[in-house]
DNA sequence: GAGTCAAATATTATCGATAATCGGTCAATG
DNA sequence: CATTGACCGATTATCGATAATATTTGACTC
């Protein structure tokens, strides 16, 4: 009865959770989607039990919003709280680098090679992998704050984000975006924690997205 | 078959999620406090099934830990978290001060009552009720800042916060704390948004828990 | 007496089946 | 012809039972 192999570390509901979530993420789901559990169950060869423990997780996540007796479909992020996502995020990493220049532990390394990186990207018109360098970036600066509360609560919003799929720019935009990270670099690395805060957040302003419509 | 009670709104797993946050928010249940699931599921009069859905959720949420096959227990905050807690919250608390101030919505009667209740609280030696005033009087400031977002973030904080029971100060720094409020209100009535997020972040900061032992 | 293995126990993880609920269909009724 | 309401298919919500895993206990060896 045993199973061969020596069993993932991870619980099936966690399997399932990480599964649904990578669909999301990638566009496979897309907002609206409807999650049905015993579709999901049977696709992945397991039972409704774990997978609706997966939805409980996806649901507290702000993934996916769910409806008594009616289902789980994935979230619908409107652009009033994509916007309002910016402007929190923009406050948390203005202070996660702020940190990061005061604790004065070497990154300037990594920054500069994921900046490289996002030009590469840029020049071959790579927005996928782009987007990649780019997310890395930010998330070296807040991994190296130091405050592991802040870094969750930055990955929560980023989960949430990478539910709206914002691909395609022009290669020129990405180009210039890719250098707008420079001062970014060069002000946590003068240990200006004051000016690396004030660099970072407004970084992040720069790139929150327009209204849609003046309500 | 059909049950006679209205049968509440919430499903059965939400119930059980709720019922157990309050315990663990009242101190009924203690960080380290194992949660097995078919006790909690005969003590609720139900089945495994939705208290494991409850317990995810509650995972989650940071407020409880599961190992693979082991189970689950309150979460245990540590001293250097909480102090982490306290610097986020700082940051969030300030920005949702701000935005208040610059959005020129009343709320001066409401927070002005609120110190004036945390200071009847402070008088009578009632801590428990002034932690609810004084949590209440940041909520409102966080909920009227319009970001929803931010609102969601900060609960969070508040929740896992709250999982650390910090009562018992002595009745004088109490009324201290409660006049330690009227500089913020005066902040964001006055429409300075970075005086506002100044004073509402110092304010914070000067709560933080001094850190136990020098690591 | 200390260490070690194995049965016994406690608990989690998963399954399959059943009950409850929702949304639509369609015929009977006024 | 609009309205009601009983039925039906799809799906969620819940249950009880079983399998898998960890922990404890206790006898046995040296």
């Amino acid at each position: 009865m045993s199973l061969a192999q020596p069993l993932s570390r991870a619980s099936l509901s966690q399997q399932i959770r990480d599964r649904l979530l990578s669909r999301i993420m990638t566009g496979a789901l897309k907002p609206g989607d409807r999650l049905i559990e015993l579709k999901i169950a049977s696709e992945m060869a397991t039972s409704q039990a774990p997978v609706r423990e997966a939805l409980r997780e996806l649901e507290a996540m702000g993934v996916i919003e769910t409806l008594r007796n009616k289902g789980a479909r994935v979230r619908v992020i409107t652009d009033e709280e994509l916007r309002q996502i910016y402007d929190v995020r923009a406050q948390l990493e203005g202070y996660a680098s702020e940190l990061a220049a005061l604790s004065g532990t070497a990154i300037k390394a990594r920054l500069t090679a994921l900046i490289r990186d996002m030009k590469k990207a840029a020049r071959k018109g790579d927005s996928a992998a782009f987007a990649d360098y780019n997310m890395e970036f930010h998330r070296v600066i807040v991994e190296n704050s130091g405050n592991q509360v802040l870094l969750g609560m930055w990955e929560t919003l980023n989960v949430k984000m990478r539910t709206m799929v914002n691909v395609a720019r022009s290669s020129r935009n990405l180009q210039e975006l890719a250098e707008s990270h420079e001062p970014i670099v060069d002000a946590i690395v003068s240990g200006d924690g004051a000016r690396a805060h004030a660099v970072a957040r407004t970084h992040v302003l720069d790139n929150k997205p327009v209204a849609a419509s003046q309500v």
